[in-house]
DNA sequence: ATGAAAACGATAATGATTATCATTATTAAG
DNA sequence: CTTAATAATGATAATCATTATCGTTTTCAT
């Protein structure tokens, strides 16, 4: 008995909304630009349609280390750059890291599925 | 005028705790093993000092993502395993992974001063 | 010994996120 | 087109790690 997902209209605009930007946005921009369209929506609606989303793999949680979740409808695998200047959240391509597991699974005979890459210095804008 | 730090008890503690331990904990584990010998030790005494130390240098932060810090007195450059299985912060030696700064500046332009890599995955008792 | 300032312990406040719950919207079946 | 189920909503309380506040205690140069 999965859940049987209901049609929503918050959900349509969360999801095209994210799909529109290039940045990265937290749960608190998004909430904040959907009350354009929908004046009384709830922080909750947000939250709970962002966890949907990423379960649903339409989108996924960037974590940057600043203590606040942000959001990417780009799933493709690749890492994120942080600006220490205007705290913008930029994408990075992974084409010239591959096998960045390999290492560690050879040298301490871990299993590494996954890992987390983030960057973090100056954008051309701010450097 | 720089803060004159003065000489504490707990602080000492704190440090030797922290040197005397392979694991990563977190505030809360340190707290609850300084009542051992500091039975009134207030967990903002822990916070504070673990700020201080990570200031001076003595000790720095790990966010491995799972929502709290993690201390380590060896400020050393590495990386670290989280084991999805027992939850534990491994150390991994970056030996083999140098200049993963170079691609990200070379095509992005971005001044890149420090990146942060966490891997996933079992270690070799929980795969 | 003494006084200024650092550190303390207790605890309130913060900020991001999740949980709760009564009400509303969606949807499949009659 | 009703209706009944159940998912989704909005409002808001709760959670949890961490920080701020504040009156008291320690430290330490004088």
């Amino acid at each position: 008995m999965p859940i049987q997902l209901k049609h929503s209209r918050q959900r349509d605009a969360l999801l095209s909304l994210l799909q529109s930007v290039y940045s990265h946005p937290t749960a608190e921009w998004l909430y904040e630009n959907l009350k354009m369209d929908f004046p009384n929506i709830s922080l909750a609606t947000v939250y709970r349609n962002l966890n949907l989303l990423c379960e649903q793999g339409m989108a996924m949680r960037v974590d940057v280390g600043d203590d606040k979740n942000h959001f990417d409808a780009n799933t493709k695998n690749h890492y994120h750059f942080l600006c220490k200047g205007c705290r913008s959240v930029i994408d990075v391509s992974n084409e010239e890291l591959s096998d960045v597991n390999l290492p560690v699974e050879e040298k301490f005979g871990f299993k590494v599925d996954t890992h987390s890459l983030v960057f973090f210095g100056l954008c051309d804008k701010c450097r």
